[in-house]
RNA sequence: GCCCGGGUGGUGGAAUGGUAGACACGAGGGACUUAAAAUCCCUUGGUCCGCAAGGGCCGUGCGGGUUCAAGUCCCGCCCCGGGCACCA
């Protein structure tokens, strides 16, 4: 032990250790970096003092930050789910080194299927899994070195919050959309203008404005005398939250209702499972009250253009009319919408979805078989092969004809199924003239097309220019389209047989589901009639079941409970969405525990709208849209100040992997043919048998499989599968550690280019049979090959290609993880994970740790008091209180500017750049200065907060760097006297030279023209021209 | 088909219209070591000329254009990724 106590006197400052222990004296001659017991440290010292820990504060600025809260699955997490959290962490971090009163939460959004699905399996309890799976998700996000302040968690499954989302359920059960004043307003205003005014003329038209509702009209004294469920019945048509027969997507696998944006091709987003369309009764959200709002509210934000595009997509405002045409014969009116009214003219018939109301009733005698069976194939013609057979064109003729409102001629009415129920009217004004759908179905049916613009040629296409002129007869001939469209409205209008309409393409929200583990839905039936539960019985907490599965009769699982009613009501048994918490949670976190509120008005006026949301761009426009929803509703209703919830959004890309694959014989085993033996044509083995065991899977080497790529026969016997990367190492599989990852494919063997192995085994063998004797080979060395070429696919778990963090934590720690993450590259951008890059972000935290440590040789020169050589007895760091050169000083200052830009831009990766570029510079000039080191802990604490937090503590203080203000970047240390003028000729760059910073460009031209070289290069002739940029270039035009 | 991203070394990526390839990985060479690990130093876009010092040419998906100057701006394409889609 070295000269213990010399350091205490001299420049070099000692600080007394916090840890009593006294490490081995080899190991101090040079601290190593050693993460495993730093971070421990820093997240104890953490814990201890409750540095995340946040109050409402109004004296503070605030800034919330919130990250899209996960599912807890039972995969735990992946490398790939921290990505946007740290970048999260390192803003939130930032800004309460900046001073800000920052909230940055962390919850479950532990309602979902997969519990569920297991519960089935298993007959666990959801609730027992769920508090499993956040147990570990809970360890791993701790492991990561999260700044959250956990005392305000939240899940979605606590009774104590949905109890809330219940409450904000039986606000939009209250509620209707007030056109008037374009907001929700209470269900009991509309009630009042029933009883005052009816539903009637003028009346009707202004609370309802373009919105289209099925309600009948009345007069005051007809409302007053309907009788509870007539008036029920009329206020479902009204409220936000209601019920009413409506198209669902059914999935009769799940047994339950999809949202449209839960079905991806024709099958459920979860699990795969077909869905079909199906009229039935169902809780919706009338999130199309919103459309119009919803879509000017994103031109306020601060979001990617992307998610915004998407959600503007998704709502599909369009403009255009609503035309009616009389049925011939009857009193129908079969109304269409059509973006282009100036096309009137060119309707040669009229189509209706299948699915259409009018379609029985309108059809004659005739046809009503072929009608009738053609909806009946349409209806039970899946989406999936719908979708699968674009090309294919099908329809029938209803037999009946409609009026044409401007030229009163017959159009005959078909059914097609390219027309949807749930768009528009579910019925369309075909002009085969100016669509191309329509003019597939006329060519098809041999209807007649007529040419609607000039210049068309409608023997091949229809013309669906929008900057055309109309030369169809009558009075739009001539034209231009959008004067066109005006005038074609005007005059439908005048004859009372149309009207302007915009249309959206978004469709209310179906809000129920059949299913257990989601908030029941607080409403009870009386005589078949919904009521809302007081609000003093919330929560209403799930129930207890036998099973979670549908009842025998196909009711939802809740149906199984016991004393399912209230005050001998039933109860609602389907039960919400999982998007109805996630809806609404950000608010929670601002007033977690308030047990009388969804959150506290001071609260929600301290911390208004989330300001920066980090989450995956797979969202935008499922929970995103429900998201701006139910916070217009809640600001709409006054509950809340502001009408968007988060400011700015930033979407985290997704983290690729490398996949790894072998081919699996597709038909399950060349063991169950006759022969029971594998034939291989290899020019090497020819030919080889092996006898094997019945029914085992066989899987072949990629280059084996590669080989025979002639041979179609062979090839298309195979398909890829993926196996888990950890068992591969440089393109080849060790069988064994794979089989005790897959105990399940112990029984199947692996062929490879020179020899095989049985996986009950892993021994490798070669036979040969050779004149009907068999050969046994001595075991060959098999190198079972991976697919060569790389196969870049999302991170995930079926894929076999995730990378657990916790891995990595162990072996290079949690900061590294971090800082490596936001080194791969933009935040936003979708990038591969490969771990070969880290050792350069591990090494990066060993040297910034070695310039507090710096090894005996270095200390002595920077040391002119004590000793040369010596190095610490302690803990303590070795930092000089030795004033900073300039040197020194520029590059700390570079360094805080680039970082505190690039974190205002969440620019992460540049900014450890910097760091990196700051440490090897200051390693060169050997720099131990506190005044250089100090200010640079504090700037990578958002990054690494545990080494951080560890020099931090060396460096003598007592408090957490968590809490030490931003060191600001100064301008005076930037400053250079000279720049070195790159010097072009024609644009490309042929010398440097170097010049004042204050020289004026004149003087540099000169100096630069005087130059011998540029006076060579220039050969005597004169330039054309020089432009001088200060700190910039010269460029000498030749 | 439509919408949104994106194409830069062997790899991840950097670059307010102003020296293309910062930083890092990998690779090659060297130092230290009995050796390894760790660490440090040098080289590393391609190509050509030169013994060397050094120098030339090409180069940011392709083809044009604007500009003293283009990875960056404009026009026309190609390719990749993601999203949406019989949307009237």
């Amino acid at each position: 032990m070295l000269a213990k106590g010399s350091g205490g006197h001299g420049r070099r400052q000692r600080y007394p250790p916090r840890n009593a222990r006294l490490p081995l004296a080899s190991a101090l001659i040079h601290m190593p970096y050693e993460h495993q017991q730093i971070e421990q440290e820093a997240r104890r010292k953490w814990k201890e003092l409750g540095v995340y820990r946040v109050a409402n504060d109004p004296s503070k600025p605030k800034y919330y930050v919130l990250d899209m809260f996960p599912y807890p699955s039972g995969a735990g997490l992946h490398v790939g789910h921290p990505l946007g959290y740290i970048a999260s962490d390192i803003v939130a971090r930032y800004k309460r080194h900046c001073g800000f009163n920052v909230l940055h939460p962390m919850g479950y959004d532990s309602f979902g299927l997969p519990a569920e699905q297991y519960a089935i399996q298993t007959g666990q309890h959801p609730a027992r899994t769920t508090e499993v799976n956040i147990a570990r998700y809970r360890e791993q996000l701790d492991n990561i070195g999260f700044s959250f302040d956990w005392d305000r968690e939240v899940r979605t499954s606590d009774p104590a919050f949905y109890k809330w989302t219940q409450w904000i359920f039986l606000q939009l059960f209250g509620s209707w959309y007030d056109r008037r004043a374009d907001k929700a307003a209470p269900i009991a205003t509309l009630i009042a203008c029933f009883e005052q005014n009816g539903f009637c003329d003028e009346g009707r038209r202004a609370l309802t404005g373009d919105e289209e509702i099925e309600a009948p009209s009345f007069t005051a004294e007809e409302w007053k005398a309907f009788n509870e469920r007539e008036k029920e019945a009329i206020l479902q048509h009204f409220r936000l939250a209601y019920r009413s027969e409506a198209w669902v997507n059914w999935c009769p696998a799940l047994g339950t209702v999809l949202a449209n944006d839960e079905v991806k091709d024709g099958v459920s987003e979860r699990g795969g499972h077909p869905v079909e369309r199906k009229r039935m009764p169902q809780w919706s959200m009338r999130i199309t009250a919103y459309a119009q709002r919803l879509l000017n509210g994103l031109d306020t934000l601060d979001w990617s253009d992307s998610i915004k595009e998407a959600q503007r997509n998704w709502i599909g405002r369009s403009e255009g009319a609503l035309v009616r045409f009389p049925v011939v014969g009857g009193d129908e009116l079969i109304e269409v919408f059509t973006t282009r009214p100036d096309t009137l003219f060119g309707v040669t018939f009229v189509t209706l979805a299948p699915e259409h109301a009018l379609v029985d009733r309108i059809t004659t005698d005739a046809h009503r078989a072929s009608v009738a069976a053609y909806v009946e194939e349409a209806k039970n013609r899946s989406e999936r092969e719908r979708q699968a057979d674009v090309k294919r064109v099908s329809g029938v003729f209803t037999g009946a004809y409609v009026k044409h409102p401007f030229t009163g001629e017959e159009v005959p009415v078909w059914v097609g199924d390219y027309v949807l129920a749930g768009y528009g009217t579910g019925a369309v004004m075909a002009v085969p003239g100016g669509d191309q759908r329509d003019w597939n179905f006329a060519t098809h049916f041999g209807l007649p097309v007529i040419a609607v613009t000039e210049g068309a040629d409608i023997s091949k296409e229809a013309d669906e220019r929008k900057d055309a002129t109309i030369c169809s007869e009558g009075f739009l001939q001539g034209l231009k389209v959008p004067d066109a469209i005006k005038r074609a409205i005007d005059e439908l209008e005048k004859l009372g047989t149309g009207e302007r309409r915009i249309n959206f393409r978004l469709r209310d929200a179906a809000f129920g589901r059949q299913r257990y583990w989601g908030e029941p839905i607080p409403i009870y039936y009386k005589d078949g009639i919904p009521y809302p539960l007081p609000e003093s019985e919330l929560p209403l907490k799930l129930p207890e079941v036998d099973k979670f599965l549908p009842t025998v009769d196909g009711e939802p699982p809740l149906a199984r409970a016991a004393n399912w009613n209230y005050q001998g009501h039933p109860l609602e048994t389907t039960t919400m969405p999982g998007w109805a918490g996630s809806s609404w949670y950000f608010l929670r976190y601002m007033d977690p525990h308030n047990a009388g509120r969804f959150a506290s008005p001071e609260a929600i006026n301290y911390w208004q709208q989330v300001d920066l949301y980090v989450g995956g761009s797979e969202h935008a426009t499922g929970h995103l849209l429900y998201f701006r929803f139910w916070t217009k509703f809640l600001f709409d209703r006054g509950w809340i100040n502001f009408d968007e919830p988060a400011k700015k959004l930033v979407n985290q890309g997704m983290i690729t992997a490398y996949s790894e694959r072998i081919y699996l014989h597709k038909f399950g085993s060349f063991g169950s043919t006759s022969s029971n033996t594998f034939t291989y044509p290899d020019e090497v083995w020819t030919p080889v048998n092996v006898a094997l065991p019945h029914s085992v899977q066989e899987f072949v080497s990629a280059d084996v499989y590669e080989r025979f790529q002639g041979d179609s026969e062979y090839f298309s016997r195979y398909t890829p599968v993926n196996v888990p990367i950890h068992c591969v190492k440089n393109g080849i599989l060790d069988i064994n550690t794979f089989m005790t990852e897959r105990p399940d494919l112990m029984a199947s063997v692996f062929i490879c280019h020179n020899g095989f192995v049985l996986g009950s085994d892993g021994i490798p063998r070669r036979e040969y049979r050779q004149n009907d004797l068999i050969e046994y080979k001595e075991p060959a060395t098999l190198a079972f090959r991976t697919l060569s070429e790389p196969i870049v696919e999302k991170m995930s778990k079926s894929r076999y290609n995730v990378t657990n963090p916790d891995d990595i934590i162990a072996k290079y720690g949690a900061d590294t993880l971090r800082l490596y993450e936001m080194f791969l590259g933009p935040l936003e951008q979708s990038k591969p994970w490969d771990t070969n890059g880290i050792e350069g972000t591990f090494r990066f935290l060993k040297k910034f740790w070695n310039l507090f440590h710096a090894p005996a040789e270095a200390a002595s020169k920077a040391d002119d008091g004590a000793t040369p050589g010596q190095a610490r007895s302690d803990n303590a760091a070795l930092v000089s209180d030795e004033a900073p050169t300039k040197a020194e000083l520029k590059i700390l200052h570079a360094t805080l500017k680039k970082v505190t830009e690039d974190i205002e831009k969440m620019s992460f990766n540049t900014s450890v750049s910097q760091f990196m570029i700051a440490v090897n510079e200051l390693g060169t000039l050997k720099c131990n200065k506190r005044a250089v080191l100090e200010p640079l802990v504090i700037a990578l604490a958002p990054f690494t907060p545990h080494i951080a937090e560890a020099l931090w503590e060396k460096l003598g203080h007592h408090t957490s760097v968590t809490l030490a203000p931003w060191p600001p970047w100064q301008a005076e240390h930037l400053v250079e006297d000279s720049f070195s003028y790159p010097i072009s000729f024609n644009g490309k760059t042929r010398l440097q030279l170097e010049f004042p910073i204050a020289l004026d460009p004149k003087a540099i031209e000169a100096a630069v023209l005087a130059n011998p070289e540029v006076q060579a290069r220039l050969e005597g002739k004169a330039p054309k021209k020089v432009i001088v940029v200060p700190k910039r270039i010269v460029n000498i035009v030749v």
